[in-house]
DNA sequence: AACTGGACCAACCGCCTCAGT
DNA sequence: TACTGAGGCGGTTGGTCCAGT
C-alpha cells in the first residue's frame, strides 16, 4: 500500500485509531504527526520493532517492551552529577545567568550549558526553565476564551499530547497548558456536563474507555447503567496512561467497529497553515473489514 | 490569630525517541 | 545492526498562596 505523506490509510484496530503500514502492520494515529514524523520515519520505526513479531497484532505491544529493554541494557548514566546540582526554585541570579548565556550562545547542548554558564543545575532543569519561563516569546497572562476553546478542541483530537497542543498556541508552553487544563478547563467541561477525558456528555461516558485521542465508542453498545454516580475523576485518574486499565478484554468485546468520533467541525484556523498537511485517506487493495474510508482529513 | 484545605503552578522524575557513531 | 546519549515528553510532586472556619 502507499505510505507516502499524502496517502495514508486510517482504520480502527482493537478499538484504537491506527494508521496502516505495509502488510498488516499498524501504528496508533496518536503517534503520527506531520510536523514531527513522516511516513518514512514511521516505517523505519515500525521495522525496528517488527522483528519476530508472532502475529499481526503483537507488534504494537512489543514496541514499549523493546524500548524498555534497550534502555535497561544501556545502563544509562544520569543526565548530570546530581550531588553537585541545585534543585528547587530558581533564583534571580540563576535566571540572569541562564538568559545571558543563551542570548550570547543560543540554545543547544543543554548538557554542557550549566557548566559553561556557571550554573549548578542539571541541563534538563536549565532547558525546562528556559522553555517554560524565561523564553522571550512567552505570552504571560490569562488564557482567553478563544484559547480555552482551541485547547478543548485540540485535546478532543489529540488527547494529552500537550506539546502538540502547545504548538498550536503561540507563546504558550506544554507545561502551562497541562496545568491550565488540570486546574481550569477540566472544571469548565465538568460544569458543562462534559467528560474532560472523553469529551462526551457525562451521562454517556461513565464507562472507562481507552485513552486514545479519538474515541471509538460503539454506537450500538449501550453504556451499562450500573453505578452511574458520574463521579468526578481526580486529576491523577484523569491523566492515567495505564493502557491495561482501559484495555480489558471484556471492554474490547463490547466494542464494535464504528466511525471515529472525529470532530470534523473543528473550524478554528491553525496558526501555522503552512505546517499542515492534508492526508487523503485511500482505500487499500485489500482493506481490512473495519477500514474507515474518509474523503479527507486534517491531522493537526 | 491560628489552623485547614483547596487551588495553583514551577519544577522534578522517569521514560521515550531518534540522530549519530 | 547495535549501541549511545542528548533532547523531549507526560505524569507527578511539593511549595506557596489564599479563602474559609
Amino acid at each position: 500500500m502507499a505510505t507516502n505523506d499524502e496517502t495514508l490509510c486510517l482504520l480502527e484496530r482493537e478499538g484504537d485509531a491506527m494508521v496502516a503500514l505495509e502488510g498488516d502492520a499498524y501504528l496508533p494515529l496518536g503517534l503520527l504527526h506531520p510536523l514531527l514524523i513522516n511516513s518514512a520515519t514511521l516505517l523505519s520505526l515500525y521495522k525496528r520493532i517488527e522483528g519476530d513479531r508472532p502475529q499481526s497484532s503483537g507488534g504494537l505491544d512489543r514496541r514499549r517492551v523493546i524500548n524498555q529493554s534497550i534502555n535497561q541494557s544501556m545502563g544509562r548514566s544520569p543526565c548530570c552529577e546530581k550531588a553537585h546540582t541545585n534543585k528547587g526554585a530558581w533564583t534571580k541570579e540563576e535566571d540572569d545567568r541562564l538568559v545571558a548565556y543563551i542570548r550570547a550562545h543560543g540554545e543547544g547542548c543543554w548538557r554542557s550549558l550549566p557548566k559553561a554558564a556557571g550554573l549548578l543545575r542539571c541541563g534538563k532543569s536549565c532547558r525546562l526553565r528556559w522553555i517554560n519561563y524565561l523564553r522571550p516569546d512567552l505570552k504571560r497572562g490569562n488564557f482567553t476564551d478563544d484559547e480555552d476553546e482551541l485547547i478543548i478542541h485540540l485535546h478532543a483530537l489529540l488527547g494529552n499530547k500537550w506539546s502538540l497542543i502547545a504548538a498550536r498556541l503561540p507563546g504558550r508552553t506544554d507545561n502551562e497548558i497541562k496545568n491550565y487544563w488540570n486546574t481550569h478547563i477540566r472544571r469548565k467541561l465538568l460544569s458543562r456536563g462534559v467528560d474532560p477525558v472523553t469529551h462526551r456528555p457525562i451521562a454517556d461516558s461513565t464507562e472507562k474507555k481507552p485513552p486514545s485521542a479519538i474515541g471509538f465508542m460503539s454506537n450500538q453498545t449501550e453504556v451499562k447503567k450500573e453505578d452511574k454516580t458520574t463521579s468526578i475523576p481526580t486529576p491523577t485518574a484523569a491523566t492515567s496512561s495505564s493502557s491495561e486499565e482501559y484495555e480489558s478484554p471484556a471492554w474490547r468485546r463490547q466494542r464494535k467497529p464504528k466511525l471515529p468520533d472525529l470532530n470534523l467541525e473543528l473550524c478554528i484556523a491553525p496558526p501555522f497553515p503552512s505546517q499542515l498537511e492534508a492526508l487523503t485517506i485511500i482505500e487499500m487493495d485489500k482493506p481490512p473489514p473495519e477500514a474507515l474510508i474518509l474523503e479527507e482529513c486534517w491531522i493537526l
